[in-house]
DNA sequence: GTCTATACATAGATAGAC
DNA sequence: GTCTATCTATGTATAGAC
C-alpha cells in the first residue's frame, strides 16, 4: 500500500473516530504510520486530504452497494435492504464520518465540496431505486424522487449523530421510522381503487399548500 | 448584562457561525466582546463553556414554543407549526448550533452530556404533541410518540448540516418531507371503516417483523 | 471580577539533507 | 519520496497585579 492511499485510509478513519474537531495532520499521520511531513508532501493541506479522503471512501462504499441496490424494485425490498445497509455503514463509521464532514464543511468550502460529492454520490442510488419503487406507487408523480432521496440520506446522518450522543434515544426513534416503513408499505399495498381516492386527495392537498 | 452570559450568549453564536472545529475559548471572548482569560474564570474550560451555552439557549427556544405546541391537537396544525418552528429555529441558528455540538459530542462527553439535554428537553415537547395527535390516528397504538419525537428531531439536524452544505438539495428534501406530510395526513383523515383495516394490517406486519 | 503577561502544548506548514 | 528539524501561529490555561 502506497503511503498516498494509507494517508487517505487513516484519514477517512480518523474523522469517524476522532471527529473533526480534534483530527489533525499529525494525529492521520500517526495512524497511517508515517511521517507527519507526508501530508503536506501529497496534499496541498489537511482539508484537502480530508476531501480527497472522503470521495475516496464513498467511491468504494457506494460501489459496494451499486449492484445491490439495482435488485431492488418493491417498496419492502427497498425497506429491508436499507435498514441493513444503515447497520453495515453505520459499523465501518462511513456514516459518522459524513456527519463529522458535513459539520466542518459548514466552514471549510473544500469540505463541504466533499460532502456534497458524498451526498450526491449517495443519493443518485437511491434515487434511481425510490424512483422504480415510486412507479407502482399511489405516490408515483408526487412525490420527486431526487427530493425523496436526499431527504433519507439526511435524515441517516442526524441519526448517527443522534446514536453517538444517546443510543436508547436513537433505537427508539429508528424503531418509529420502521414502524412508518411497514405503514407506507402497507398504504403502497393498497387496492386501486383506494391508490387512486389517495392520489387525487392528495394532490389537492399538495395544489392547495403549493399556492398559499 | 453580565460577562457570564455574554459568554454564553457569544458562545452559542459562535457554535453556529464558526463550527465546532474552529472555535476557540479566544474566539468566543472576542465575539463577547470580554477578555479571553473570563473564560477560564468564568467556567472550567472551553468544552464546559460550551455545555452550558447549549443549555442556555435550548431552554430559552424550548419555552419560547412550549405554548405554542400546547395549542397543536390535529396532524395538520402539527404540520403547520412544525414548518415555522423548523424555519425560526433554523433563521436563529439553533439548529446548526445543536448539530455542531453533536458533532462535537462524538469525542468529548460534556457536550455529549449537553446534546443528550437539548435533544430530550425538545423532543419531551415534540412527544406530548405526538402523543396527543395520535389518540385519533390509526396510527394510535402502534406508534411510539417518544421515538416519533427523537426521529423528527434528529432527522431536522441532519437536513440542517445538509442545507449548510446544499441548500438546493436541502430544500427539495424538505419538499419531498411537506409531500409526504400531506400523504400522512390523507391516510389519517381516512374513515373509521379504513382505518381499522389499515391498523390491523400494520399490526399483522410489525409483529411478524418483530418476530424475525 | 477583570486585566496583562506568560507558560506550555499542539497545530499547520516548509527547508533541506538523504 | 521520505526523513529531521524547525518556524510560526494559535490554543488552553494559569499567575498575579489591579
Amino acid at each position: 500500500m502506497k503511503t498516498r492511499d494509507k494517508l487517505l485510509a487513516a484519514a477517512a478513519d480518523a474523522l469517524a473516530a476522532e471527529g473533526v474537531s480534534a483530527i489533525s495532520g499529525r494525529s492521520i499521520a500517526a495512524r497511517a504510520g508515517v511521517n507527519q511531513a507526508l501530508v503536506f508532501y501529497h496534499f496541498e493541506s489537511v482539508a484537502d486530504l480530508l476531501a480527497a479522503a472522503v470521495r475516496w471512501s464513498v467511491d468504494e462504499s457506494v460501489a459496494d452497494y451499486r449492484r445491490r441496490l439495482a435488485d431492488v424494485s418493491t417498496l419492502s425490498e427497498l425497506l429491508a435492504l436499507g435498514d441493513t445497509l444503515q447497520a453495515v455503514e453505520r459499523d465501518r463509521g462511513n456514516v459518522a464520518q459524513m456527519a463529522q464532514v458535513m459539520a466542518g464543511a459548514q466552514q471549510e468550502p473544500r469540505l463541504a465540496e466533499a460532502a456534497r460529492y458524498a451526498i450526491d454520490a449517495w443519493a443518485a442510488e437511491v434515487e434511481a431505486v425510490i424512483a422504480r419503487v415510486l412507479e407502482t406507487s399511489p405516490l408515483g408523480g408526487l412525490l420527486d424522487a431526487a427530493g425523496a432521496a436526499r431527504a433519507v440520506t439526511a435524515a441517516f446522518i442526524g441519526l448517527q449523530l443522534y446514536e453517538g450522543v444517546d443510543p436508547a434515544g436513537a433505537r427508539s426513534a429508528t424503531d418509529a421510522l420502521r414502524v412508518l416503513g411497514v405503514v407506507a408499505e402497507t398504504v403502497d399495498g393498497l387496492g386501486p381503487v383506494a391508490t387512486r381516492a389517495l392520489r387525487a386527495r392528495v394532490r389537492r392537498k399538495v395544489t392547495r399548500a403549493g399556492r398559499a
